[in-house]
Parts: structure tokens; C-alpha cells; sequence
RNA sequence: GGGCGCUUAGCUCAGUUGGUUAGAGCACUUCUUUUACACAGAAGGGGUCGGGGGUUCGAGUCCCUCAGCGCCCA
């Protein structure tokens, strides 16, 4: 395509897929160093990510958006910065959502259950699945330009990652970090499996509290308790009291009757109890309560688990058994109503625990599975973030760090599920365990071959845990693992910072002894445009993919980046999509001045004075305009304030700066001053050259963000230098965009503060004359005639006179600049900008009364400076004050006077 | 009950070593299709930074306190 014909808007549909594709052929997203090639350099410093692998059966939403451009910022900055670059990529298996996936799908399907086809059918079945559909969210995570290295996708249940998990399992149980028991744990009926602690979400319901008695034994008297599960009745193995409560005191030691059933149990104190909750007694079941196991632990209490695994009365339920718990409570309570054990009943709100997916209520059991010893894990845990080897981002999340490890319980891994990592663990007829890596062929301790294998799975965040190292081949000692471990940044949402993030940390330390990552970057949740969570009943769920199609992948991520700060939640909408696609579209058209301008560059544009200008245009020096030197300074703060903001994690601050330099200085000034400066021979050539380094600096800058559109806009600015009279600018650029260097900052040279104040004197010339242009209505086309008195500032306005003319419209033949004028001249407008009067000649136009009203409002806003600064400057604030903080006070005092002045001789 | 966060222009948000009557995008008003861009340009209106107190020469920015909203943990 030649440059003629390049669109007007920029075309992202035309563009990204086929960028994406030439950079993922050129290996761009390879480290350039890779230990496992020849020409391997160990010194070079390595930048590594290992991506939060999203489940194999999702699709993406507006929250995997929201990372992999976090990640693809990371990665891409570092990877201009030279570092040797690795985004490992990769999904996990899911156990629960894939399991549940693929059951729906066969019985929808092939109206055959799990249970029907059998465990090794079914497995088979879900790698298919996997196979055709796990590319799904891979390929979604490509559309957002994550430039991540393919070839070393992962997937939790491979070869390699299975034999990690198996590795570590096997490790931790020699260790005697890994048991198995009987303990209370959370079930979920339908899915009949148990689920981890942080499985489990807590609603505020609404729910009925029912007050009824328990008998004394061999008395009418009557301990009155309240429960919101009376079903649970008939796993109660107490009734506890306050030990001071003068209420039930002398009932301690007594016995009472379970309800129904008829059972005996005692009365005990125990101190837990809350006098005034309730009737102030509690009934004891430990087989389905948290604070009931505890206390039954305390007194030795016997514990009944009277459900199943499908949450239906069991064989210690007398007449409910078999009923689901639901009913069971209904027909106890009429069964008590019956047996005149009923108190009342009354509306209570409280907290019901509920799984994560489906939402059911969870069942708290007794069951025998596996845990992990978690106390040693967790104090290593603790440690490596409080003595600084790994760092929070942003910092108050190591507070909810510490308080979670502070207080974690011992970890159920094992699940009731097929898809997974089968519990390495082997017994024989006599119930010996064999806990080997590889499988084993008898039993390790009676040598019996018949042995059979554990039959559940781990918890999925086990083998996630391993990502960091798993990955990079862990347990072998690959060159991968020993030039990339440990990895760089771990980034991920908030919402998994213990999920996740903590047991990296712990099994990365158990493991290698080293922290997996020496910063976590937690990033916020995103919410609809009015700050609520999005949900499909709601209605706001905002598709990534369907704004990506709609306004482009660079629009999405750049409103994801920008306007938000670490950990803190982000508003998308569509409206600010929009925005940001228009900035997009700034960036082509820009892109397309600049390449018009280097291409009507020819050798002859070269003057004889520049002879070797390069050196003295990038330094802001010499030949170089005011513009020029305003333009090369601004990029220049801006570069330093980049640098700073991404040390700091500010990348939304980054992204609001090159966005405003690019816009407010760049195309709104600069560019239309180029375009006067390209007119004249002497300044061409070195004009087109500031316009090319100073936009080839803002797509590098911007690149990150932006990847799309700066790539293809640099590729067209590349391909016009080189053809160009200014070559040599980019003799050192490489073939893309993604792999150039990062701009480099330079210090101050002295030069800039000045040049800068005298163009943005310039700038309030240029606004105050608009300003009054808009004010009388004068037609944009209209050149006017315009007087300066200009005082000291008259040489720098005659200087800068091409610049102020075509600007404000002015008639370069009816402009003056003097250091004072002595008549003020009849029938025109004045405007005062500093010291600087402009006399407008608006013959027949000037409304007298008007023009006085604007002066004196002016006075009146420079009068309030001056008096506001001159209390100021005779307070304390002159003593204590830093100098140069006064002294600059003290000059505005002095331009404020100064305008005054001139405003007061315009009003007499 | 403990912890954390938020409260800045009509809306959504920036504002990280405290420096002096606060910025952006969207929305709004007026003008302009000027050969990079109407997914644009120019000009303009709009807030004193939730309330109160304190530290300081100086506070949106630090401290205390109150209120509202939200999140996490128990």
C-alpha cells in the first residue's frame, strides 16, 4: 500500500490479526537469549511472567482482558528495555467447571451419565473436549496481542505438570506434610465432593430461627434452644451453656433428651456460648457445624455425621432417613410441633454458606480426605514477604497477606472428581499405603500385587501452586529452570491473592527453596461504567470480544490501562472505549502527516548550513526552532516521568501522560507549527526530522499499550525514512516496533526551562488573540491586523512571528511588534497576556462597554492574585519558605503587577 | 467483631517524596468541513477536593474524628 492510499481512519480490522501474525513469525515473542540455544549468554538479565492460567473451558472475559494487557505491558516494556523476555502461556484443567462442562454435554447430547460411561471412558471423553475446545481462550488471548512464547504453552495436566504434582505430592507426604483423615470438612452436595475453605462464599439470608425444648431428663423442665437447622437435631451430641449464665447454671452436668429420637446427651459450659444470642444455649452437632466440631473437640464430645454424601438423612436419622435435608426439617418440626417440643419460630438474617459454583448451600461433614500440613508452609510464607524477597503491589494487600497466612487451617486437597490429578497413593487388601512417583506395581509394605489406587483427585490450586517452576520443567533441572526461575512479576486480580499468589509462594519456597517471583502485582476488579460488578443477570457485562470487533483491540486496552490505579476496581464503559479509539485514530492520522512530510522531503531541501544537523536538532541547540527546542524538551520530561511512573507501578499515570503529550503538544502545537516551518527551505529538513524522532518516541512509548496501531504506523514511518534524505535516522532501528529500544532518558541540559517559558508565552499570545477572534464572531478565514507592545518580550514575539500569525489568523502585512506604543491605537480591542499588550484593530466592530467589562474582570481576577500574593510573601511563608519555591511566588507577584499595569492604562 | 478501600466538575475517574485559588475523558455551549484527523480543530461554562478538628509558612496530598458507600476476613 503507498502512503496516497492509506485511509483516512485507522483500519484495526485490517491490521491487528495481521500484525499479530507477523510478529508471532518473527519469534518476536521469544527471549532473545534462550539457554537452550548455542549462542546462550547466562549474564544477560532474564524478565519472566508466568501467565494466571485461565480454565481450559473458558472464554474470555472483561477480567482476562483486564491481565494479559497488564502482562502484555509488563513484557513488552521489558522486552524494549533488553531484557531477555519470557510470558510463559498456559491454562489450567479446571477440575470442577471442565468435569461439570463435560458431563452436561454428554448427557445433552448422548443421554449418558459420568456414571454410565465410567472413569476411564469419561476421561477420554474430556481430553477430546479439551482438544477441540481448549484452544478457545488461547486463541482470545491472542486477539488481545499478548505477546507471549507459544512454544511453551503449558497445560496443568501435562505430562510434565502431572509429573511435578506428583513430584511435590510424594515430597510433601515423606516428608509428613501430607495426611489423611477424618475431619470436618465443606461438601458440596451436588457436586459430592469437598471443596477448599476458600471455596465457599457466605450470602446474607434471610432464614427462619425455631425455638423449641429440650427436655431435662426425668423432669418437666426444659432448656430452651434455638437453631436455624432443626434437622441437625438429630446429629446433636450436647446442649452447651455459658458457665455464667445464671439462667441454665444449674442444668450443667444434667442430662437431656434429643428430640424424636430420644437419645441422651449431656449439658456442658463451655464459654463460647453467647448469653444473649438467641435463648442463650446452644445445641452441639459437631458433624455439621465449624464451632460445634470445636467445642465437641474441647470436651471430647462423640460426633454423628447424620447425612450422606447427597445431603439426605442417614441411618443415625431414625424415621427421616433418607429424606433430603430440607424435608427432614420440615417434617421434624411438624413431628416436634406434635410432641409440644415447639417454642415459636422468627425471622432471623444471617450469613448461609454456599459453593462457588452453583450456589448451593454446603454441607459441613466428617470425612476422611487428604490435607496439607500448612503451618511450616505458611510461616516460610509469611517470612519471604515480610523480610522483602518478594513485594506487594500494591503494598496494603501484604496486611490481608499476613492476616490470611496468620490464620490459615490445614488445606483439603483431595477431590471426589475424575478430571484431575489422581492421588499418587496405592493400598492393598490390608489397607498399607504406597505413595510412590512412579506408578507402582505392589504394595510397598506386604509386596501384595493387589493394589488399587487412591480414587480421588487433587484440588486443582495444587498443581497451579507449581506454576512458577512447573512450567520451566521442574523437577528436572532444565536450562529453562535455571536461567528463568526465579520468574520476575507475578500479576494477577486481587480476588485470588490467596487462592493463588499465597500458595506459589509457599509451594515455590517448599520446593526450591527460593521465592517463585519477587513482586505480585495485584490488579483491580473491573465493573460496569457505573462501578457495579457485572453480571449476566443484570445485564452489563461488558464482552471484550464484542468491543474488540467493535472498536479495536488497542482502544480496550488502553482504557483498561489508563484511568486506573494498582488494586484499585476500574469502570469500563463503552463511551470511554470510544475515547480511546479515537486515540487511536489520532495516532494513524498523525502518523500520516508525519510520512506525507518525509516524503516531500528531497535532497535539495537540504540547506547548506545544517550540514551535519542531526546532533543539533535532537539537543534542542542552535538551528533549532523555539518549537523545536519546546517540542524536544516536553518529550524529553515526558520521557523522565514515564521512566519514573513504571519503576512505581503507575502505569495508568504513564499512559495519561503520553497520551496528553501526544495530543496536546504534539498534534495540537507542534504539528501545526511544522507545518509553517516545512514551508521555508531553511527549516524543512530539520522540521520533518524532529517530527519523525519526536513521534518515532512517542510509538515506542507507547507501544505497550498500544501495540497494534503503533507497530503499523511505525512500520510506515520506518519504511518512509529509509527511502528518505534523513536515512540515517533510523540506520540502528530493527525491523519492528515490538523490538526497538525503549527511549533512554537524558538529563537537563540547562536550556529547556527557558525555551519552554517562552513558548508557552507564545501559546497565551496565540489563546488570548483566538480567544477574542471567537468572542466577535470573526470568520476563522479572516486574516487580522494586530499591534504588540511587547516590552522586553517584543525580540522573542518578532521572532516568532510566523508562528503567532499563522496561528491566530493574523495578516502578516498589518502585524507590528514594538517595544512599547505611545498612542494606543483608535477603534481597537486590547488584550493584555503578562506584560504584553495586543492592540486588535476591529474597525466598526469594537463594543466599547463590552471590552471594558472583559479588562476589568481580567484586573479583578490579577488584582486578587496580587493581593492573595502579596499576604502571602508577607507571612511566615517568606522566612520559612524554600528560596527557590519564593522566589518563584515573587515572579508571579511581579507578572501579575505588571499585567495590572497594563490593564489599568487600557481602562483609563 | 477485625481489616482494607472509596467519597475531587453533571457522569466516570487521574492527581505517590505536602508548594499554593485543582486535571482528563464523556456530556454541555458557540464557531469551523483550513490540503493528518469531524473517530477532528478552535473558544468557553462548570468543582475548593464527603463533614469537623489538627500538624505546617503552606494540605486534595500527612494525623485524628464523624458520616455514607463498597470489599475482604471471622
Amino acid at each position: 500500500m503507498t502512503k496516497q492510499e492509506l485511509p483516512k481512519a485507522y483500519d484495526f480490522k485490517a491490521t491487528e490479526s495481521r500484525i499479530y501474525a507477523m510478529w508471532e513469525a518473527g519469534g518476536f515473542f521469544k527471549p532473545h537469549n534462550d539457554p537452550n540455544k548455542p549462542n546462550f549468554d547466562p549474564t544477560v538479565k532474564p524478565f519472566v511472567i508466568a501467565i494466571p492460567p485461565p480454565n481450559v473451558t473458558g472464554e474470555l472475559h472483561i477480567g482476562h482482558a483486564m491481565f494479559v494487557s497488564v502482562e502484555d505491558l509488563m513484557t513488552r516494556y521489558h522486552r524494549m528495555k533488553g531484557y531477555s523476555t519470557l510470558w510463559i502461556p498456559g491454562s489450567d484443567h479446571a477440575g470442577i467447571a471442565t468435569q461439570l462442562m463435560v458431563e452436561l454435554d454428554l448427557l445433552q447430547n448422548e443421554e449418558v451419565t459420568r456414571e454410565e460411561l465410567g472413569r476411564e471412558k469419561f476421561i477420554e471423553r474430556t481430553w477430546e473436549w479439551k482438544k477441540k475446545y481448549g484452544g478457545l481462550i488461547t486463541n482470545q488471548i491472542r486477539r488481545l496481542g499478548a505477546s507471549c512464547d507459544w512454544d511453551r504453552e503449558r497445560f496443568t495436566l501435562d505430562d510434565g505438570l502431572s509429573r511435578a504434582v506428583r513430584e511435590a505430592f510424594v515430597r510433601l507426604y515423606e516428608k509428613g506434610l501430607i495426611y489423611r483423615g477424618p475431619r470436618l470438612i465443606n461438601w458440596s452436595p451436588g457436586l459430592k465432593t469437598a471443596v477448599s475453605d476458600l471455596e465457599v462464599e457466605y450470602s446474607e439470608e434471610d432464614v427462619q430461627l425455631y425455638y423449641f425444648k429440650y427436655m431435662i431428663k426425668d423432669s418437666d423442665e426444659y432448656i430452651p434452644v434455638a437453631t436455624i437447622r432443626p434437622e441437625t437435631i438429630l446429629g446433636d451430641t450436647a446442649v452447651a451453656v455459658h458457665p455464667e449464665d445464671e439462667r441454665f447454671k444449674k442444668f450443667i452436668g444434667k442430662t437431656v433428651i434429643v428430640p424424636i429420637l430420644g437419645r441422651e446427651i449431656p449439658v456442658i459450659a463451655d464459654e463460647y456460648v453467647s448469653m444473649e444470642f438467641g435463648t442463650g444455649a446452644l445445641k452441639i452437632t459437631p458433624g455439621h457445624d465449624p464451632n460445634d466440631y470445636a467445642i465437641a473437640q474441647r470436651h471430647n464430645l462423640p460426633m454423628i455425621s447424620m447425612l450422606d454424601v447427597e445431603a439426605k438423612v442417614n441411618e443415625n436419622g431414625g424415621k427421616y432417613q433418607g429424606q433430603d435435608r430440607s424435608v427432614a426439617r420440615k417434617n421434624m418440626w411438624a413431628d416436634m410441633k406434635a410432641a409440644g417440643l415447639v417454642i415459636k419460630t422468627e425471622n432471623y438474617r444471617t450469613t448461609i454458606p454456599r459453593t462457588q459454583r452453583g450456589g448451593e448451600i454446603v454441607e459441613p461433614m466428617i470425612s476422611e480426605q487428604w490435607f496439607v500440613k500448612i503451618e511450616s508452609l505458611a510461616n516460610a510464607g509469611l517470612d519471604a514477604v515480610r523480610d522483602g524477597r518478594i513485594k506487594i503491589v500494591p503494598e496494603r494487600f501484604e496486611k490481608t497477606y499476613y492476616n490470611w497466612l496468620d490464620n490459615i487451617k490445614d488445606w483439603c486437597i483431595s477431590r471426589q472428581l475424575w478430571w484431575g490429578h489422581r492421588i499418587p497413593v496405592w493400598y492393598c487388601a490390608d489397607n498399607h499405603m504406597t505413595v510412590t512417583r512412579e506408578d507402582p506395581q505392589q504394595c510397598a509394605t506386604c509386596g501384595s500385587k493387589e493394589i488399587r489406587q487412591d480414587e480421588d483427585v487433587l484440588d486443582t490450586w495444587f498443581s497451579s501452586g507449581l506454576w512458577p517452576f512447573s512450567t520451566l520443567g521442574w523437577p528436572e533441572q532444565t536450562p529453562d529452570l535455571k536461567y528463568f526461575y526465579p520468574t520476575s512479576y507475578m500479576e494477577t486480580g486481587y480476588d485470588i491473592l490467596f487462592f493463588w499468589v499465597a500458595r506459589m509462594i509457599m509451594m515455590g519456597l517448599e520446593f526450591t527453596e527460593e521465592a517463585p517471583f519477587h513482586t505480585v502485582y495485584l490488579h483491580g476488579l473491573v465493573r460496569d461504567e457505573h462501578g457495579q460488578k457485572m453480571s449476566k443477570t443484570k445485564g452489563n457485562v461488558i464482552d471484550p470480544l464484542n468491543i474488540m470487533d467493535d472498536l479495536g483491540t488497542d482502544a480496550l486496552r488502553f482504557t483498561l490501562l489508563v484511568g486506573s490505579t494498582p488494586g484499585n476496581d476500574t469502570n469500563v464503559g463503552v463511551k470511554k472505549v470510544e475515547a480511546n479509539r479515537n486515540f487511536a485514530n489520532k495516532i494513524w492520522n498523525v502518523g500520516k502527516f508525519v510520512m506525507n512530510a518525509i516524503e516531500g522531503l528531497t535532497t535539495d531541501d537540504r540547506p547548506q548550513t545544517v550540514g551535519n544537523g542531526q546532533q543539533s536538532t535532537v539537543n534542542g541547540q542552535s538551528s533549532n526552532t523555539l518549537a523545536d527546542s519546546w517540542i524536544l524538551a516536553k518529550q524529553s520530561r515526558l520521557i523522565r516521568n514515564v521512566e519514573r511512573q513504571f519503576q512505581n507501578f503507575q502505569y495508568g499515570q504513564a499512559g495519561q501522560d503520553i497520551y496528553e503529550f501526544i495530543w496536546s503538544d504534539f498534534a495540537d502545537w507542534y504539528v501545526e507549527i511544522a507545518k509553517g516551518q516545512m514551508q521555508r527551505t531553511k527549516t524543512r529538513e530539520q522540521t520533518v526530522e524532529v517530527l519523525a524522532r519526536v513521534f518515532d518516541t512517542c510509538l515506542r512509548l507507547l507501544h505497550p499499550f498500544t501495540p497494534f496501531v503503533t507497530e503499523e504506523v511505525w512500520g510506515y514511518l520506518h519504511t518512509a525514512l529509509r527511502e528518505s534524505p534523513l536515512s540515517e535516522i533510523c540506520k540502528d532501528w530493527p525491523n519492528a516496533l515490538i523490538v526497538a529500544k525503549w527511549p533512554e532518558q537524558h538529563e537537563l541540559e540547562g536550556w529547556e526551562e527557558s525555551k519552554v517559558a517562552d513558548f508557552e508565552l507564545i501559546q497565551e499570545t496565540v489563546r488570548a488573540i483566538r480567544n477574542l477572534r471567537a468572542e466577535k464572531n470573526i470568520s476563522p478565514a479572516k486574516k487580522i491586523a494586530a499591534q504588540f507592545a511587547a516590552g522586553d518580550k517584543a525580540n522573542l514575539l518578532n521572532e516568532q512571528s510566523t508562528v503567532i500569525v499563522a496561528l491566530a489568523g493574523l495578516n502578516m502585512d498589518e502585524v507590528k511588534f514594538e517595544e512599547s506604543i505611545k498612542q494606543k491605537p483608535e477603534d481597537s480591542a486590547a488584550l493584555v497576556v503578562g506584560s504584553v499588550e495586543i492592540y486588535i484593530p476591529l474597525a466598526g466592530m469594537v463594543d466599547v462597554a463590552n471590552d471594558k467589562a472583559r479588562l476589568e474582570k481580567d484586573l479583578k481576577e490579577a488584582q486578587s492574585h496580587i493581593d492573595r500574593l502579596e499576604k502571602l510573601l508577607s507571612s511566615d511563608f517568606a522566612n520559612k519558605a524554600p528560596a527557590q519555591v519564593i522566589a518563584k511566588e515573587r515572579e508571579k507577584l511581579d507578572a501579575y503587577k505588571d499585567t495590572a499595569e497594563k490593564l489599568k492604562t487600557q481602562l483609563k
